[in-house]
DNA sequence: AGAACATTGTGAAAAATTTCTCAGCATTTC
DNA sequence: GAAATGCTGAGAAATTTTTCACAATGTTCT
């Protein structure tokens, strides 16, 4: 039988706040190191520490999903790893389109070469005529005109955007258009959407702007 | 006199919270696009609309620094932009070190290559020799060992770390030591710092696992 | 087997952040 | 010049997120 709450909504449901899911990419980094070291099991209080996190914090994110602690012992880090994998869909690979061949796009391409952690860009695309029919990696560049024809047959869900602001929106489109739900923009612009798309961005102009107020206001 | 609260706290020294540090950023880039398109004017539901933030949390945010609106009319962009940059400090150049000459560093340095908003790559390191002596962009490239000795001349306080995870930490390290008070990591490691510097995590796989949630819940 | 211990999971409290609301004030209209 | 309008700034309310505190529970030691 399903464990519900007072207000009788399956728990699992409860909504999930956004910088827990965040949170919960950072216990897996940590998690993956301290495997990597040999270390079979942890505490809540350990992984804080190595994280920054409040312990209390990282059990309280870990409880929206169920219960994967032994008291008195800790966590199991291979299960531990196992669950959060899952919960974050990381169990199935990804197929990654990417819009941009250029420098950013190239060195992106190689960071996420052979099948980083569940992530394979299997095409790229570009306006530049010279780039189409060449490589980036192992993957092929076509023209952005045919990323609906091409995204037909491969049917990505993930794109990533690494052009120039000016034609970002319209990678975004052409991205939707062709039925990818999930985009990692690189561009500095607030992309328009239709809800039910996810995008995340990664703009590096902001990033260095917070780092300048920081460094600033000391 | 200055204006002070009931605790009788400078109102200019009211904590601001992070997140109003990020979004000014993004009214930045907001002002910056409706500017190029000769807009001169904007009220703060004009704004909200456009960055996809709410207009009372866009007024808010700015209080925390003063008065910058005129009522009936909204806020003079070119005026708005000015009081922006000046609070995230971005009036001042700030010149950047760049550690690790990889595909990414080189797409980094190309990115910000000439004077991107002020900021400007002054000096390059990395631990290969074939690298070193060479340059990247318009910045030479030095080994990693002269850091300190490089950067007593040029007094930078803003560290890029774009090497692997493993040499990460110590690039962090050495970056301290040479002075540097804020660091962007592209690294996916939790970094170990002292107190008092400022690191922002520019973590690419965290970024994948999130979107990867999104896409999985639906 | 029982006592001592370590650590989880969670309800409740606290803190932080966002959103609502509206008085007050420039600007424009009549 | 008075009235209407549009929009700001900010106090208050609502919401979200974090932190606390402890009962419950598995483990280890004697």
């Amino acid at each position: 039988m399903k464990i519900v709450n007072e207000a009788g909504v399956d728990k699992n449901l409860l909504k999930v706040p956004q910088p827990t899911i965040e949170r919960l990419s950072a216990y897996l980094q940590c998690i993956r190191g301290l495997r990597t070291d040999g270390t079979l099991t942890a505490s809540s209080t350990e992984i804080a520490q190595r994280t920054g996190i409040n312990a209390a914090q990282f059990r309280k994110d870990l409880s929206y999903f169920g219960e994967f602690g032994t008291p008195g012992l800790g966590y199991d880090l291979a299960d531990l790893e196992a669950h959060i994998s899952r919960i974050m869909g990381l169990d199935e690979q990804h197929d990654v389109i990417l819009v941009g061949a250029g420098n950013l796009g190239n060195a992106l391409s190689q960071y996420m070469g052979f099948e980083h952690r569940g992530f394979r860009i299997v095409a790229a695309f570009d306006v530049d005529a010279k780039k189409v029919g060449q490589t980036m990696g192992s993957c092929p560049i076509y023209h952005i005109d045919e990323l609906a024809k091409i995204n037909a047959q491969l049917n990505a869900q993930v794109g990533v955007v690494a052009v120039p602001r000016t034609a970002a929106q319209e990678a975004v489109d052409k991205l939707v258009a062709s039925g990818v739900q999930a985009i990692l923009n690189f561009a500095p612009v607030a992309l328009l959407v239709r809800p039910g798309i996810v995008v995340r961005n990664v703009d590096l102009t902001s990033q260095m702007e917070v780092l300048s107020y920081y460094l600033q206001s000391k």
